[in-house]
DNA sequence: ACGTATAATAGTCAAAGAAAGTCAGAATAG
DNA sequence: CTATTCTGACTTTCTTTGACTATTATACGT
């Protein structure tokens, strides 16, 4: 059940905590949950990526590290425009996902906007008889994000 | 004899209960009826349908599942497939629009939410042929209204 | 000091494994 | 006979592992 990623996924996050940033031996974690060191790297890529607003760092050799940096934005307009770079105008739908749930642990959306936007873009949505589905959704995306934060300056000014 | 389906139907309610939803192996639970997996969907796609009030949310691979989620009752599950329905399979943003407010009216989405979903939906959320956008427009709209109509059920067990 | 071998790390990628999904057609209830 | 139910073969997606590669630090011989 408690699947190996997730629960590494978990124990890194729980690391950082509130810190913004963690450094970790791969061998010794891969240890730790006694698995190939490998695996380390696929949780990285599929939980830790530049779209989930995170930058890895690491060092091989002796005394090698990897150390797991949490983006952390200096001004929302600056966010908007990495986020609608990292869009495109073609996004997967794995991609475009770790975006929304960028911005929602970023607190800029709620819970329920964060599904609003993710079933906006879901496979199934875009799931008629249109080739370039990517496309699709990159447009729709970049919408919704503009939306978004023209609705954070609003809430920036109260 | 009762059939199958109807069996691994009470089952899943039955475990559900008072819940609102769900979650279980689709191999241990065809294992468990000593029936193809397949049934499964089978009974899923008969039996929890959006129409029935029911979202089905799944992963693949290690660790994989099956989420059923209940919706709303009678009341919202009727108003949903309505909405739905006048949606259809295209639809000009203007009567998109018009269904969103609704909602809204409803008090089934925050103003915020209203506004992502319609920024997802307007002319410029797409470039190209006019007809395929009101397609497009309305599998994301539809897409969008199972996710609210999902939350409202959320909502109200709070 | 200097260069080189060795050990200690981390990265990559492809293949195996573990679920779940799809769909056409066989079986069966009414 | 027809509509519903079941099944099985095949597909897709996600996870895990292992063998091989790449990089860096340290120890060692000169």
């Amino acid at each position: 059940m408690a699947q190996l990623s997730d629960s590494i996924e978990k124990f890194i996050k729980s690391l950082m905590d509130e810190g913004t940033q963690v450094e970790l031996k791969r061998n010794e974690l891969a240890q730790h949950f006694n698995c190939a060191p490998s695996q380390i790297n696929y949780v990285l890529a599929t939980r830790f990526s530049i779209h989930h607003g995170y930058v890895i760092e690491s060092r091989r050799g002796g005394g090698g590290y990897v150390r797991i940096v949490r983006m952390c934005q200096s001004n929302e307009t600056n966010l908007l425009s990495i986020l609608l770079e990292q869009v495109g105008d073609s996004i997967d739908e794995e991609n475009a996902v770790a975006i929304i749930k960028h911005v929602l642990e970023m607190h800029l959306v709620t819970t329920n906007e964060a599904l609003i936007m993710r079933s906006a873009i879901t496979q199934s949505a875009l799931g008629l008889p249109v080739s370039a589905k990517n496309m699709l959704r990159a447009a729709v995306l970049s919408s919704m994000l503009k939306q978004v934060f023209r609705n954070a300056q609003r809430e920036d000014k109260k």
